[in-house]
DNA sequence: ATTAACTTTCAGAAAGTATTGAAAGTTTGA
DNA sequence: TCAAACTTTCAATACTTTCTGAAAGTTAAT
C-alpha cells in the first residue's frame, strides 16, 4: 500500500473515531494528519489535504492547541504559522483525559455533591429513602472515578504504565 | 428541597452529561428517571414525567435493555411493561464502558493493527518512517488500552475497586 | 504610512441527529 | 375469533452541530 493511501485511510478512520469519543471530525483529522506528517504544516497545507475551508482548519487548529495536542512553529524567514503535533500517546491520552474529565466528571461530581447536601423532604418516605441512596452511591462512585482520572492525568508515563501493566497480566 | 425538584435536577444533569459522553439525552434522561424510582415505571409513567413522545419513549427504552441498564418486568394481573434500572454504579459503568469500547476502541484497533501489517511503498522515506513510527505507537498504546479496559469489564467489582483505590492513595 | 501576506471571525448554509405522532403490529382475555 | 390494550415502526419535522467563505483584523517589511 503507498503512502498516501495508508495515511488517507488513517486520517478517515480517526476522524471518523474522534467524533464518537466527542471531538468533532475535523479536529481529530487534522491531528491525524499531523500525526503522521514528518514535517510541520501550514494551515494551507492541512485545508489542502483535507479539503476543508480556511475557517474550519483555523478553528480546529486552535481548538487542538487550546487542548495542548498541537504546537505552533514559525520558520525562519517565513510568514506563514507552521502546526505540528507531539507524537507520544501517553501525552496524547493524558490530555485527552484532561479535557473530557472537565466535561464529562466535574459537571455530574458538582450536582451529584450537591444534592448530597440537601435534605430533602416529601410524603414518600420510600422514594427519598431510593433517591438518596442512589445519590449516595453514585456520588462514591463518581468521586473515585475522578481520583483515578486525576492520578492518571497527573501520573508520569513510566509509572502509570508500569503499574496498569501489571494489572491485566 | 422537595423531591420532585432534587429528582428533576438530577434528570436533567444526567442528561446533559449523558450526551457529552455519547449517550443521548433522552436515553439518560430515562436512566436517570428509573435509578431515582423506587418502583418500576411503565412507558406511559415515562413519557409523561419527561414529556415525550410514545416513540422516544419507546425507542430509548429499548435501547437502555440493549445496554443492559434496565430491565423489564411484568406485574401480574396487568397488561403493562415496567421497566426498573439497576442501582449498582459499578455495574451500570462497566455496561457503560462495555458499549464505549465497541464504538470507541474496537474500530481504530482494526484500521490500527491492519495499517501496521501493510508494507508502506512510496519515494519519501522519512515521510514514511514518520508513519511507521505513529501507527507503531498508537496500536501499542491502542491494545494495552484495550487490554486494561477488558480487564475492568470483566473484573468483579470487589477485585478492581480495590486495586484501583490503592492506587489512588 | 502603506501594502502585501497572512490569520481570525461570524452569519448563513449544509449536514447530521433526535423527536414526534399516526399507523401498523402484537398480545391477551373473554 | 374478536377487539381492546398495549408496543413498535418510520416518514416527516425539528433541532443541533459543523462548515463555508467573504470580510475584517493583524503583522511585518519597506
Amino acid at each position: 500500500m503507498n503512502l498516501e493511501d495508508a495515511k488517507n485511510k488513517f486520517i478517515q478512520s480517526w476522524g471518523t473515531l474522534g467524533s464518537q469519543w466527542g471531538i468533532n471530525r475535523t479536529m481529530s483529522q487534522i491531528h491525524a494528519l499531523l500525526l503522521v506528517s514528518a514535517e510541520a504544516l501550514s494551515a494551507e497545507d492541512v485545508m489542502e489535504q483535507l479539503n476543508i475551508s480556511r475557517g474550519n482548519a483555523n478553528m480546529n487548529l486552535r481548538a487542538l492547541m487550546d487542548w495542548g495536542l498541537v504546537t505552533k512553529e514559525i520558520k525562519p524567514g517565513d510568514r506563514k504559522e507552521y502546526f505540528f503535533a507531539g507524537k507520544d500517546m501517553w501525552e496524547v491520552a493524558r490530555k485527552i483525559t484532561y479535557e473530557r474529565r472537565k466535561r464529562e466528571i466535574e459537571p455530574i461530581l458538582q450536582v451529584v455533591n450537591e444534592l448530597k447536601k440537601e435534605n430533602i423532604t416529601g410524603k414518600n418516605k420510600e422514594e427519598i429513602a431510593a433517591f438518596s441512596d442512589t445519590i449516595e452511591e453514585l456520588s462514591k462512585f463518581t468521586n473515585n472515578a475522578n481520583s483515578i482520572v486525576d492520578k492518571f492525568i497527573k501520573s508520569d508515563e513510566n509509572w502509570f504504565y508500569k503499574t496498569l501493566m501489571k494489572l491485566v497480566k
